[in-house]
DNA sequence: GACGTATAAAACCATCTAGTTATAGAACCG
DNA sequence: CGGTTCTATAACTAGATGGTTTTATACGTC
């Protein structure tokens, strides 16, 4: 569900400079000269990487004289996680027993493999 | 901390297709052909999106015979939530509140930006 | 109206991505 | 040994990505 969604919003995740300017953004609302300013990258360079976060839904743009203020929008971050939180139990210690406890009990009944 | 890590993860999430082939991981490990099975795409097409999952650290992958059997690895899936648990106040209830408030103190105390 | 500042858009380039088909390697089956 | 099955590699293509420089737009100020 939300496929496209997901897909943008991992997308726009797998860059160190768009987490960075989100990492920012954190701590308030900023404008693209600041966001710009820890980055040896020119201004339009920044300004791409807030299109993409932007069209992920990650950010919002304000309107402030020829400012452009972005801020944080935390809601498809939210979605990214409840992905990822269907997954809790693979990483979780008790899962693991519980993982290795399933792998013997199929070895030893039979080759076949639950395809279900 | 680690930033690359979160790079390859994020982008092998970024992509349907190899997310639909941890889900089905999820319930148990499969061979190459088992996966491609779903798809309307070619085996090599799935062995590259494999190859993409195991680079980025989210399977591994065994031997039995001429079959290479992937499991889930689940440790990557948590690193990432991890990264995005940071974010989890902006997301609540009772942080939106918060920030309204501190909007509000911000706008009225000065028109000079917290840089901090 | 002219100038400076903040941002976006255009055009371009190199590299990566996701897919294909065709081929090769590795292991089993007879 | 010969054929079949499973998987990976190679070579190719079209399109996306991340960056650049240059140019245009929008707004505030003098």
């Amino acid at each position: 569900m939300a496929a496209d969604i997901l897909d943008a919003t991992f997308a726009a995740l797998a860059d160190p400079t768009r987490r960075a300017i989100l990492a920012r953004l954190a701590e308030g609302d900023a404008t693209v000269m600041e966001l710009a300013a820890p980055f040896a990258m020119s201004q339009p360079g920044v300004s791409k990487h807030l299109r993409v976060l932007e069209r992920a839904g990650l950010i919002s743009r304000g309107r402030d004289a020829q400012r452009r203020p972005c801020r944080l929008e935390a809601g498809r971050l939210k979605t990214a996680m409840d992905w990822l939180a269907d997954y809790r139990s693979y990483w979780e210690e008790s899962y693991q027993r519980l993982d290795d406890l399933l792998g013997e009990l199929e070895a030893g009944t039979s080759s076949e493999r639950e395809t279900r």
